[in-house]
DNA sequence: TTGTAAGCGTTATCAC
DNA sequence: GTGATAACGCTTACAA
């Protein structure tokens, strides 16, 4: 069915050799047999077969990245540039969306010990999976907390968490609530957290984090913010943790009949140019996503090829102001 | 360095073939032999090359998804239901983001060719592309017209466009403005401006189009729709072909003191389950994103295994009713 | 019930 | 310059 060498072989009238020489430009040919090969793989439209290279030369060309979900707009721009970054450097990416699902991640990694990836750039919540032992392995990681042998990319939580926290309270408000995915969960978005906290009692004021898991639906997330409401009706300010969440308790505010900025500040986090486009009025802290995967690609390449790396890689972030942080 | 079967069978004290007949539960094995296997396989953490796999199964078990890119909630919430869907049926995917890069296109068919994915599913917008003459492939379309022998999937653009145009009459306006891609790119979504266009002369209104190539960059979006705005001042409502666009429009017109549904009345499209929850106000067309993903699935399997399919599969849509479209 | 041997398509070594 | 041949790791007739 599919032509192989060898049927390009004989249409030239060359040994399986010279064809392979000619595909992969080995050695000296001669312009005539250069031809010849040329014409037959035109012909048959050749193409060589993927797992055949794969086993001799025992790389994959493929990547794989395991993230909770595209569907939320920073992991898709994450992966937009994840997956550019990578193709740049002849890599191409299996995606798998891990959340809610365990056993999908431990299935991918699975499937780098098969040598079906030749690395791992890993961004889930689940934790703690035996086969993270295996850190030998080309595996980095963006935001979360690893094994202590994987890398991990990140930008500076704790300075974000500074930013929008000064930011309300530069506002004037002193009823300020945070909230953050469960304190079980070691990520460094908990970071966001403790820098909260800290500014808050610096300038003697209490400080309120609310939990609230990531991987809730939007539904279930709907109602949780709607008690954050009910559990305190006086607050001036919510700093929500990402951008998402953001908007949906701004639209739960304007349910409720209040106005932002005018009866509640709302600070976000993330920065997605899509958020910064769509809702330019939302105040935010900005990652550099283009950036972090960056690092992340040239960090796993290193690994890849053997190369040492640092373990810890932390991006600058920014302050996006918008309006609704203006009192 | 990693275990190959041998390995496992030179650790039980079996040979080769038995040990693969233990990995594929062929024939009947004794109980011994059997747990012999599986603790060589355990204490030797074997798995199994894909590439060794793939090579003599001839298959993959890959997907390829050229979408333009999923950092677009639509494209990242659809290859989240794709990759769901494909899980579930033992596919992994591949990603590519093609967005203003034709040669990818071409590149990730040729890896279709080579033998490196069983099948792809297409979103993109470059059209004619040479290699789509091979339609005898398995590849699927969603909401793109492609070769006439590539099945498509896509949602039901005519009657959104109707819903969309009726939903803004209804409201009492007359002057409507409507965005979409430029005609060229005969997408579905073309039609889209088609029952707007019936719908506006019906009433004996004048259907005014804005052309707006998807493509472009935020900021050269914003620009363009900034002209829009100077070309048709005393407008009434829009109905842009997608929310992202819809956003950018009301942000925009918030940006120039016009106040939504007050001024302006909007109307969107796509229907995200993201924009429904972080922008509910705004009045949009629902793409069935999981329905789609689902029968694209579904007919490319089909595809695969030889089984004939339908060429078009034309799925509804949905009004969903915000209150940027209420006078 | 288990083992031998051939083959999937490519590449590299080493003679010619 | 070109051509056999073995190897990559796995699976499966076919034998034993």
């Amino acid at each position: 069915m599919k032509p192989k060498l060898e049927d390009v072989a004989k249409l030239a009238g060359v040994s399986k050799t010279t064809a392979s020489h000619v595909l992969n430009n080995r050695g000296y040919l001669s312009e005539k047999t250069l031809e010849k090969v040329h014409d037959a793989m035109e012909t048959l439209n050749y193409q060589p077969n993927a797992a055949a290279r794969q086993l001799f030369k025992q790389k994959t060309g493929l990547i794989g990245l395991i993230f909770p979900t595209v569907s939320n707009p920073f992991f898709g721009e994450l992966v937009n540039y994840l997956e550019y970054e990578l193709y740049q450097r002849d890599f191409k990416v299996i995606i798998g969306n891990s959340l809610q699902d365990t056993h999908k991640e431990t299935d991918y990694l699975n499937q780098l010990l098969a040598g079906q990836v030749d690395g791992l750039i890993l961004g889930t919540h689940n934790q703690g999976i035996a086969e993270y032992k295996y850190s030998h392995l080309p595996v980095v990681a963006i935001d979360r907390v690893m094994n202590s042998d994987i890398p991990i990319v990140e930008s500076d939580n704790y300075k974000g968490g500074i930013l929008a926290t000064q930011r309300l309270i530069n506002a004037g408000v002193t009823r300020i609530i945070h909230t953050n995915g469960p304190s079980s969960l070691e990520t460094p978005a908990q970071r966001r957290r403790t820098a909260y906290e800290k500014v808050m009692t610096d300038y003697g004021l209490e400080p309120h984090t609310f939990t609230i898991d990531f991987r809730l639906s939007f539904a279930e997330k709907k109602q949780r913010y709607n008690e954050l409401f009910e559990i305190y009706p006086d607050m001036e300010a919510i700093f929500v943790s990402n951008d998402v969440d953001a908007g949906i308790v701004m639209s739960i505010a304007k349910e409720r009949g209040q106005n932002i900025p005018a009866d509640l500040l709302v600070v976000g986090y993330d920065g997605t140019e899509l958020m910064r486009n769509m809702v330019p009025e939302l105040t935010t802290i900005v990652q550099p996503i283009e950036e972090m995967a960056k690092v992340a690609v040239d960090v796993l390449l290193k690994r890849i090829s053997g190369t040492k790396t640092e373990l810890e890689y932390i991006l600058p972030v920014d302050l996006w102001e918008g309006e609704t942080s203006n009192r």
